[in-house]
DNA sequence: TTGGTATTTAGAAATATTTCTAAATACTAT
DNA sequence: ATAGTATTTAGAAATATTTCTAAATACCAA
């Protein structure tokens, strides 16, 4: 949780078109990397911030750390923001 | 459009509290400002993000300009983030 | 153990964001 | 026209973000 992170997480344009390339399943870093013009050292940079903010998570196999998507925090995002339009079942009277 | 912007404008707290406030109706600029401890000049910068987002749109009338949430951008970042996640209507093989 | 591949960490430079103060604009009312 | 209130704009300082290079860690294979 903390909407605080995970909005600035999905601020960045790289990382959101991290989050798009693993939508179709888990890649390597490696794999995440090569779709991009930066260091791997910058695609990392950009993957631990996505994993702070619980929108990807890794899984460590062989010699290659995995990551994958996690959907059920967009899911919250996705809440909080039917809430601000007031969707009628998380409108209440305050 | 262009969720960049949108993603930008939604990063930073003090305008998700902002979008929270007006949720309930539309405010002034000095009556957005009057719920943060900032210089009303702060809160122009900010309501200026929103706008160039258009995450809100504004009023003018008398000697204030009233700023109003734009719901209808809430919704695309919406249909975004349920694309991401997989959501049936939205997902295209390509 | 030695070497190789995958990835992260550290530190620094460039850029962007947030905030302030002071000044400017815009509109109202007398 | 003048004075007053509401808001924005300009410019500067503080802080945060993004990116790189170089070095470190982790793991595998021979």
């Amino acid at each position: 949780m903390g909407f605080a992170e995970t909005f600035k997480a999905l601020s960045d344009p790289v990382r959101r078109d991290i989050l798009v390339l693993l939508k179709r399943g888990r890649l390597s870093a490696g794999e995440i990397g090569s779709h991009f013009d930066m260091t791997g050292a910058t695609i990392s940079y950009h993957l631990n911030i996505l994993k702070k903010a619980e929108l990807v998570f890794e899984n460590r196999e062989k010699n290659f750390i995995y990551y994958e998507l996690n959907t059920s925090v967009v899911e919250e995002v996705m809440l909080w923001l039917a809430e601000l339009k007031g969707e009628k079942e998380y409108v209440e009277d305050k």
